[in-house]
DNA sequence: TCACAACTATGAAACGTTTCACTCGCGGCA
DNA sequence: TGCCGCGAGTGAAACGTTTCATAGTTGTGA
């Protein structure tokens, strides 16, 4: 009882070791009569596939891995949200793994996920830049697309949302209301993320019939800390030289920048405006309702699984494509005020 | 190229196939000049061991699941953090899974987690009370470990807070800061969290030297909206009937009613205290920083990923616990105010 | 009546490991 | 000298499937 093989399936059937496995595989192969003498054998054993041996010998997986940054992200649970709703309707399983920007996590992930030769590998890689590690998974015929990270690559499919567009949106947004002294709230600027924000934001001001500068102001991280440091820097400008609205490089910040603002005495938005960067779910449940920059979270996962499945089926035929999807800018009260 | 074997390896390094197998599984057992002719061998040919055909040989895994109700929940993925550190700490790997709460889809992931033949399981069962499918894990030599569920199982270990002291410390404090007019804000009241939470606020209450009641206010739901919806609710009531004080029965039910509360021009905690259960991130930087019981998230994750090894290792030997952890009560402004 | 197709069912080979009983040399000890 | 023990390495069996060539059984049309 403890563990049926199919083996003592098929003597407790009265029928070959084949039948049975063809009663899974493609019971249609198989007489009625005798599929049911499977199934109630394997019921009255409690049998069940064993998958180690059964992929040993098909030489093919049904799990795909996702290895994000940081589960506790709600970018990436959304991002495996719409992955999974993918995978699981073509039957597979979605596994998610965490790297939690460790490099050597990350690297022990790889290693082990080769090991059980997963059926695919969606991926968000610590470091960005070129990735030969991941070059192993495809010379095994394992595909692999990259999540939010350096798309263009040639060996392989990438999905990722515009973030150059996404800042610009927002820098487009303020000076419309008529602000004239903005800044830019982020760090640190390496990442791309932040940096490539920032440059859609000054690019589109810079682009104006009237020129504006875009005040960068760096934070060593993108906490909602960071932000009220960053809102007591404020505060203590004087008025004529603080800025009247502020773009944050992603909604922690802008949240701990409206919390401080507040407490500085500062309204939100008729002394400074504040528009965020992610809408996470608390973007609009803020003391005053954060404008912010959506990305297609679960989109993104969406496209990234129907890539990847797309290749593991069409194999040879598959042409590696490169998906940006565009971000939206959500108005509310934090920056809906006209000056 | 593609798929080097361990056979291939021997052959290249000039040994017979049991001694690459030692040199990866009991390296001390292999003289040192041929160990490195082995490893040599392996980097030339970029073998990766074929797990499938270890695992369905040696008849164990060294991947542990870990099946979430919600993968999006910052509550489920500190629990996910503390549990990884451990199982990655012992040399194997926690794969994540997502029941979005629906038992159909934690029937299909119990389904394929059972023929891999993990090494353990940690669960949260979408549907409290009796489990015969984790039975057969069990059976099958699966240990299985209960997370936040069900505590008391004979056949298996658990781990869960103690909700019925976390109500218990939110309803002495308000108590202890003077209210009288005590409300509990949360639904579905069918939750296990949610009642236990209001039984213990309610029994701390009747306890007291002159008893107070605690008046029930249901909802829907656990979420920002719901909060919102209750703080009109109360709004509504003449300043002599309303509540002084509000214990939510969770973080998100408490930001929208405090949310709620200063919309319709209350002030927090003057006119209405409000406490929250989760501690989750936002819980500090709330408009006003709201109070909250506090569960050890990532240290229940932890004793989970602890009992379910030590149960893999010692087997037979072992005895199934029931570990009931302590929450912890943060006051913050949104409660710190004597009547 | 015969040949042939269509349908079922069979059983052995193969997948890539781990494990274990074994052999082979060699040095030490009586 | 002969025996023993020991370290190092060997190779075959086994794990539980899937797959495939094959065999047996019916039914059909000429």
């Amino acid at each position: 009882m403890a563990a049926a093989n199919i083996k003592q399936v098929a003597k407790h059937a009265g029928v070959s070791l084949g039948t049975v496995s063809n009663v899974l595989n493609r019971p249609d192969l198989v007489s009625p009569a005798t599929r049911q003498k499977v199934l109630d054998a394997i019921t009255a054993l409690g049998y069940v596939r064993n998958d180690s041996a059964r992929q040993l010998r098909a030489g093919r997986s049904r799990t795909v891995a996702i290895l994000v940054l940081d589960v506790s992200n709600p970018f990436f649970t959304d991002v495996v949200r719409g992955a999974e709703a993918v995978v699981e309707e073509a039957g597979g399983m979605l596994v998610v793994c965490n790297s939690g920007e460790d490099p050597r996590r990350e690297q022990r992930h790889l290693d082990m996920l080769e090991e059980q030769r997963v059926q695919g590998l969606l991926v968000t890689p610590v470091s960005d830049g070129r990735h030969p590690r991941l070059d192993a998974f495809v010379e095994r015929g394992i595909p692999v697309v990259l999540v939010d990270r350096g798309s263009g690559h040639p060996s392989r499919c990438s999905v990722a949302v515009d973030d150059v567009t996404g800042g610009r949106l927002a820098a487009e947004h303020l000076a419309e209301r008529g602000h004239e002294r903005i800044a830019y709230v982020g760090g640190p600027i390496t990442i791309r993320q932040v940096a490539d924000r920032h440059l859609g934001a000054a690019t589109a001001l810079a682009e104006r019939d009237v020129p504006l500068d875009l005040q960068l102001v760096t934070t060593p991280s993108l906490s909602v800390d960071a932000g009220r440091q960053a809102a007591d820097d404020l505060a203590a400008l004087s008025p004529d030289r603080r800025p009247t609205a502020v773009f944050c490089a992603n909604d922690l910040l802008a949240l701990g920048l409206l919390q401080g603002s507040i407490a500085h005495g500062l309204r939100v938005p008729e002394d400074i405006a504040i528009v965020g960067y992610d809408d996470i779910e608390f973007a609009a449940a803020a003391a005053v309702p954060l404008s912010s920059v959506r990305q297609p979270r679960a989109q993104l996962g969406r496209t990234a699984a129907e890539l990847l499945l797309e290749e593991s089926i069409n194999g040879v035929g598959h042409q590696h494509r490169h998906v940006l999807f565009q971000p939206e800018l959500l108005v509310r009260a934090s920056s809906d005020h006209h000056r």
